[in-house]
DNA sequence: GATACCAGTATACAACCGTAAACCAGTATC
DNA sequence: GATACTGGTTTACGGTTGTATACTGGTATC
């Protein structure tokens, strides 16, 4: 790369860089529905299974321990027989709230756009 | 990938479809990037390869497609010699405004968490 | 004993995301 | 003629994402 610094790095790191991270953390199909089930109140890993359409176990077991490792999501486990795991939503978690909020209103729009006005520029 | 996704019920409509239909027209690497470049001016292809740093050309050629698909950003050619093409970001574009902040303040937020309490729960 | 539930794993596979590099036509400059 | 600019496309390839199916071990129920 060069050595001068380009006149958009500014914009890069202020801008541009902070998205990517939460970007990072948040993309793919699954972690924000995830998020959004355990808003509502806390699950076992069954019940996400079946509350979060479409997903498959692997998929879930893998969403959520990138989840528990991003301190989004905990993991706890109940000393019963069988063993019950339940993950809950922790307080950084719910930091995530104006980020899903709008996304939703955006997307709640975008669906109107596209049903109401599908050929408008 | 739908711009639609299937019909489902209950919380999946009013708070999880909508996140999905936005997160589907934003997700990769290179779509917010690329926004946020041309909302601070419009550009020229070359000028986005250069100034979105680390995207190839096949890459942006092919997320420009769909961000014009969506109406997200305006492709111009000009009658010029050789012939030069702009890409600026349309007003409908432009109202991702709100959601790119929000992205943003949560991933400067995560950053400084990450690097001031990276052992916090 | 057979079945089912719990929380996942294991394996195999397909599709997509993304990279690297070469290449195209047209114009202009050296 | 050689080079470089314009805006891309083509080919080849690897890595990640995501799906499908089967399976584990322990407990409880039928």
């Amino acid at each position: 790369m060069e050595a001068i610094a380009k006149p958009q790095t500014g914009l890069c790191i202020t801008h541009i860089l902070p998205i990517r991270d939460a970007l990072d953390i948040l993309s793919g199909k699954w972690k924000i529905p995830i998020i959004v089930a355990l808003c509502v109140h806390k699950r076992r890993f069954k019940e996400l299974h079946r509350d979060v359409t479409g997903i498959t176990a692997k998929m879930l077991s893998k969403e959520l321990k990138e989840l528990e490792m991003n301190k989004l999501v905990k993991r706890t486990v109940h000393d019963t027989s069988p063993v019950t795991v339940e993950y809950s939503i922790t307080e950084y978690g719910h930091s995530l709230g104006p980020v899903i909020n709008e996304l939703r209103d955006w997307g709640l729009k975008h669906r109107d756009k596209i049903i109401y006005h599908p050929e408008e520029a």
